[in-house]
DNA sequence: CCTAAAGTTTCGGCATGCCTAATAATTGAT
DNA sequence: ATCAATTATTAGGCATGCCGAAACTTTAGG
């Protein structure tokens, strides 16, 4: 149970221990979680360990990784460096949507809390990033908004892009050459038999455009749906 | 000779090698480097051993420690970024001179290219810092004014601060509470008995103030004199 | 010149965080 | 219920960068 500031690696493992459950429920395992950082399994079977003794994690041997309240703490601050300073790279400094993940990736390790707070405060304290993903407050909490895949909903739904998934930096620039954004007012029109693409309408008047869009893409644009879940639900750690 | 990306360390050892030179010509020893990189001398004497082998420093056994000309090229980009990002958080961030430096120097080791000369250009391409300290540009020119400390100048001498060092953060607390900042007009009027103070008038007409420097804060300040070395030398790597 | 103090380097160790290979537990298919 | 395939953990190593202690130069005083 040390009590040193943590490691950029110890910080990393925990935002990603985190952002596995943001959009699901189930916990990560070890394998998943090697993937994600990129590393070996021995590694994270390691780190799980020194995680468990810093009181971050909860951990049987064998069985998947969960977050304690410690842990939600410093990865809900982490989360909230990195979109802030993505959030940051785009209005200030001019980056695309496309860029800011790695920068934002390597600022978040280094700086200080007043920099993130004043850096907040310029911005005037935004509650989602450019790719809509939730910003927690400084005290921790946050606005989960509502929203399905767009790849799982059903002919007839419409709603709005909230969040569009920034795993993928082409993914990322085809959408915003095609001019599909954040807040564009969609339908689902239908699906293309076979597992095909699913057909949509983004836009509407002038900005009206059809789409066929493979699974890929549909499963990277969450849509917040009045139809399906109105409101908002409130995490607190 | 190793040519994989400088880790933040070696980043660190070659800025203070170079720094060290920047006011005065007498090259850096290893217990000099210790002392200002914080750790002990048998790792500067390995870490040298290091950077010679990479090609960036020249280095005998027992001697002092000098730059070769891909370590000043290294150097310089360090000082860029240094410096430049002290200017933003100042600019941009709404902070103090006597914060910046510990914030630049998690962040210059941290931030790509693109960021530097994103915020260059945000910046408007400045030459100087918030404490008068000049901005190598990004192919390494740097125009070095010609300063003299103000402890060194004998009674009569006139001309601007041009630079503060930012050493120690607190003289500069010291300086902005008394409004002595940078471009103010000076002129020294004498000196007190047995190495005491230096009588210096700053600010003319409204702002005119007379002071008793200290040592300690006379040598802080460098003042370019018309009088004394007019113009400006331009090192290049 | 010679010796002691000061400065520098070498040596063995430690911590972090990664790896591969070997071992162990769990799971699912028969 | 058992046995392979999958998943997870341990063991032994490597690289970086730090330390203190010991050994070695250099330099300055007498």
């Amino acid at each position: 149970m040390k009590t040193s500031l943590p490691s950029s690696s110890i910080e990393d493992y925990v935002k990603v221990i985190y952002s596995f459950t943001e959009w699901q429920d189930k916990p990560i395992t070890s394998t998943q979680l090697a993937q994600r950082l990129g590393v070996a399994n021995s590694s994270v079977s390691e780190m799980v360990r020194k995680l468990k003794d810093q009181g971050l994690v909860d951990h049987q041997p064998y069985s998947a990784i969960t977050l304690t309240a410690d842990g939600v703490r410093l990865a809900l601050s982490m989360v909230r460096r990195h979109r802030l300073i993505e959030t940051f790279l785009v209005r200030e400094l001019g980056y695309r949507w496309d860029e800011v993940h790695d920068e934002a990736e390597l600022l978040e390790h280094a700086v200080s809390e007043t920099f993130i707070e004043r850096m907040a405060a310029k911005l005037g304290n935004p509650v989602r990033d450019p790719h809509g993903d939730p910003i927690p407050a400084a005290d921790g909490t946050v606005r989960v908004p509502a929203a399905h895949r767009m790849s799982e909903l059903d002919a007839g739904h419409t709603g709005l892009i909230t969040r569009i998934s920034d795993e993928n930096p082409e993914l990322l620039r085809y959408l915003s050459a095609q001019r599909i954004g954040l807040d564009a007012d969609i339908e689902v029109l239908g699906r293309k038999p076979f597992g095909g693409a699913l057909v949509v309408r983004i836009g509407s008047g002038g900005t009206r455009q059809e789409f066929d869009l493979a699974a890929e893409v549909a499963s990277a644009l969450w849509v917040h749906s009045e139809k399906v879940h109105p409101g908002c639900s409130l995490k607190r750690p």
